[in-house]
DNA sequence: TCAGGCTGAGAAAGCGTTTTCTCACAGCGT
DNA sequence: ACGCTGTGAGAAAACGCTTTCTCAGCCTGA
C-alpha cells in the first residue's frame, strides 16, 4: 500500500531545512522583516519559490490574532439590495486585503443572532444587517459582536456606527413628487411588518400626511418581493389610488406587471414609484421612478468605518445617514383627476 | 491608566481553571466525547455557560486541519447568475454547518488564479466560476485546488468534477423555437470574446446552421450587461433581423429597453430571446422568452460535488450537465415577413 | 491478597505560524 | 589586547485548540 497519504502539504520547516536555515528565518524573509543577511535571504526566497510554499493562513492567524477576513451577515441574499451591499462591501475589503464570509440568515431572525456570533468568531470584524431582530436582543449582543458596524440599526453601544438610509425622508419625496404631479389619493403598499426600513418609511408617511392634510394616503399591507406587488394588483385597483408608492422596486416591478396584464395603464391612469433604485428599475417599461439609493457606496462605507475600528481608529461620526435621490422616470405622470 | 486592555478573550483554559479539571477534559466536553465522568461534564458545561465561552474557530481549525468553510470564485457579483450561484451554495453549505468566503475577480483572469490559490488555502475546498481563464493555466492550477469543482469549465484532472450548462443545446433551442415561428433572418448578440460559455452558445449555432441551411445566422459581437443591449438597437435594426437572440437575459433586456426607445415593437417588429431566465426576465414588458437554467440548483449541486470531495467520497460523475429549458414568453411572437 | 485489565482524567505533543529571548560572533574604541 | 556594543540567526515560547500518551486508581478474578 506504500506511502500514507497523499503528500503532506508543505510547510514553512520545508522551507528552512531547504534553505539550511531555521524556521523563524524562513518566517523573517517571508514577513519581509530586513534583519536577515540579504544573501541568507535570497536562499530562502529561493527555496520558497522551488518549494511553491505559500505560508498556511490558519497557522498565520493564530499566531496574529487576525484573519484579514470580515463577516456580513444577510437576512436574504436574494434580494438586490444585500447583494450590493455585499458587492460593495467585497469589493472595498478587497481593496485592503480583507475577504469576506457570508451568512444568510434566509429572514429567520433567531438565526441572526447565532450567525452573527459564529461569522464574528471566525473574522475580525462583522457587518449586520439584521432588519428583524428586536431592539432589545441587538442591544445586548452589540458588545461581543465589537468590532461591527449596522446597516439600517442603530444601539445604544457607542462603539458600533451605524449606516443609515433615510427612508423616511425618501417616501416623504416621492409622495411629494405625486403631489406635485397632481395626485391627491396616495396609497402606500407596505413592506414586512416587523421590517426596521419600512417602519422608517411609516414614519415619513406620518410626517407628509400632516404637511397635506388634503392629500388622502392609504395603507396596504404587503411584503418586499415580486410577488407581492403583482398579488396587491387587485387592492390597488380597489383602493381608488392613483398615485402608488410601492416598498421597494420588487416590489413596484410586481405590480407593473400586475397592472400591465389587467391593462391599467402607466403612467396615464395610475402612477407607480419603487424604492432603492435597483439596476434593473431603468429597464422596466415604462421605466421606474424610483428614490435612488447608493447602495454600494454604502457597502463601500460600510468597510471603511469597519476598518476603522480594526484599526482602533477614531471612529467620527457614529451614525452616517444616506439620502436617497428621487429619479424621475417613465412611471410616474400627471394624475387624470387633476 | 488601570488595567492593560480590554478584558481577553476567555479561552478553554478559563474554563478548565473555574471547573476544576485540565484543558483537555474540557476539549472533550465541548466535543461531545462520552468519556468523562458525567458529573464532571455537567461542571464543564456550567462553567462554560456562566463564563460564555466559546471555542475559538482558528484554535479548532489548526488542530483539526480543517475550517468548515468553502470559498468561490466569480467574476462578477453584480452578475445575477453569479449572485444565484452563490445563493444556492451558501444555502445548501449552511446545511451542512459550512460557510462561504467570496472572492471577486472583477472580470480579471490574472486575478482569478491568485484569488483562486489564496481562496482555497483558507477552506477546505473550491468552487471555481473562471470564464475567462485560459485551458492551459486552469489545467495546470488545478491539481493545486482540489478539491474544488468548476462550473462551466472541465480539466483534465479526473478528480476535479464540472458542472456545465449545455448553453449550446439552449441557444439551438431558442432558435428553433424562432424559425418555428416563421423567422428566416436570426441574429446573435454574442457575449464576451473570450468567455468560455459564450463559446459554447457559438457552437451550438454552427450545428443549427448546419441543420438548416436555409436560416440566416449573423453574429454581433457584444457583452454581458444590459449596455451591451442597449447599445446594440443600431446593429440589430441594420442587421435586418428579425430573430434576435441575446447572450443573455441582461443584454436582452437592454435591447428591449432600446428597441422600445426607438419605437419598435416587441414582438410585432423584433422577436427577442434571453438566456438564463433571471427572476426579472418574467417582470419585463413584453416578458422575456429565454432559456431557463436552474441556476440555484446548480449551485445546490455544486456544494454536493464539493461535499463528497471533502469526505473523501466516491466521485460518481465527473461532469455534470444541466440542461437549459425554453421559457417562452411574451418577447417572441410569429415573424412579420413569414 | 495481589496481578492484570479498565476507566477516566491529566500531561504533553502536536497543528503552522510569528515573535520574543538568547547567544555567538564581529567590529569598535581605548 | 580586552571589554563592550550591535548585528543577525537559532531556540523556544506563544497563539487556542484536539488528541495521543500516560498513569493513577479501582474493579475483577484467581
Amino acid at each position: 500500500m506504500g506511502r500514507k497519504s497523499t503528500t503532506r502539504r508543505i510547510g514553512i520547516a520545508d522551507v528552512a531545512l531547504r534553505a539550511g536555515v531555521s524556521h523563524a528565518t524562513v518566517s523573517r524573509v517571508m514577513n519581509g522583516n530586513f534583519t536577515v543577511d540579504p544573501a541568507i535571504a535570497e536562499r530562502v526566497r529561493e527555496a520558497a519559490a522551488e518549494l511553491n510554499y505559500q505560508p498556511n493562513p490558519v497557522g498565520r492567524s493564530l499566531a496574529l490574532g487576525k484573519t484579514d477576513t470580515i463577516g456580513i451577515v444577510v437576512p436574504d441574499l436574494a434580494n438586490p439590495t444585500f447583494q450590493a451591499i455585499l458587492r460593495g462591501l467585497s469589493m472595498a475589503a478587497a481593496q485592503d486585503g480583507y475577504r469576506v464570509l457570508i451568512a444568510d440568515s434566509s429572514e429567520v431572525s433567531s438565526e441572526e443572532a447565532i450567525l452573527a456570533g459564529e461569522a464574528r468568531r471566525r473574522c475580525d470584524g462583522l457587518v449586520l444587517c439584521a432588519p428583524r431582530m428586536g431592539d432589545a436582543e441587538l442591544e445586548e449582543l452589540a458588545p461581543s459582536l465589537h468590532p461591527m458596524v449596522l446597516i439600517n440599526r442603530s444601539t445604544t453601544e457607542t462603539r458600533v456606527p451605524s449606516l443609515m438610509v433615510d427612508y423616511g425622508q425618501g417616501i416623504q419625496e416621492l409622495a411629494e413628487h405625486l403631489v406635485e404631479l397632481g395626485h391627491s389619493r396616495i396609497v402606500f403598499l407596505s413592506g414586512p411588518e416587523r421590517s426596521a426600513s419600512n417602519a422608517l418609511r411609516v414614519q415619513g408617511l406620518e410626517k407628509f400626511k400632516a404637511g397635506h392634510p388634503d392629500v388622502e394616503v392609504q395603507l396596504i399591507d404587503g411584503g418586499s418581493n415580486f410577488d407581492t406587488g403583482h398579488d396587491a394588483v387587485d387592492a390597488v385597483l380597489a383602493s381608488g389610488g392613483t398615485g402608488i408608492l410601492a416598498f421597494n422596486d420588487l416590489v413596484a416591478m410586481g405590480l407593473l406587471s400586475g397592472l400591465h396584464e389587467r391593462g391599467v395603464r402607466v403612467p396615464e391612469d395610475i402612477s407607480v414609484t419603487g424604492f432603492d433604485d435597483i439596476p434593473f428599475a431603468r429597464y422596466t417599461t415604462p421605466p421606474l421612478t424610483t428614490a435612488a439609493v447608493p447602495i454600494t457606496e454604502l457597502g463601500g462605507q460600510a468597510w471603511h468605518s469597519l476598518r476603522a475600528l480594526i484599526r482602533n481608529e477614531d471612529t467620527p461620526n457614529a451614525v452616517n445617514t444616506f439620502r436617497p435621490q428621487v429619479e424621475v422616470r417613465g412611471s410616474t405622470g400627471p394624475s387624470k383627476n387633476r
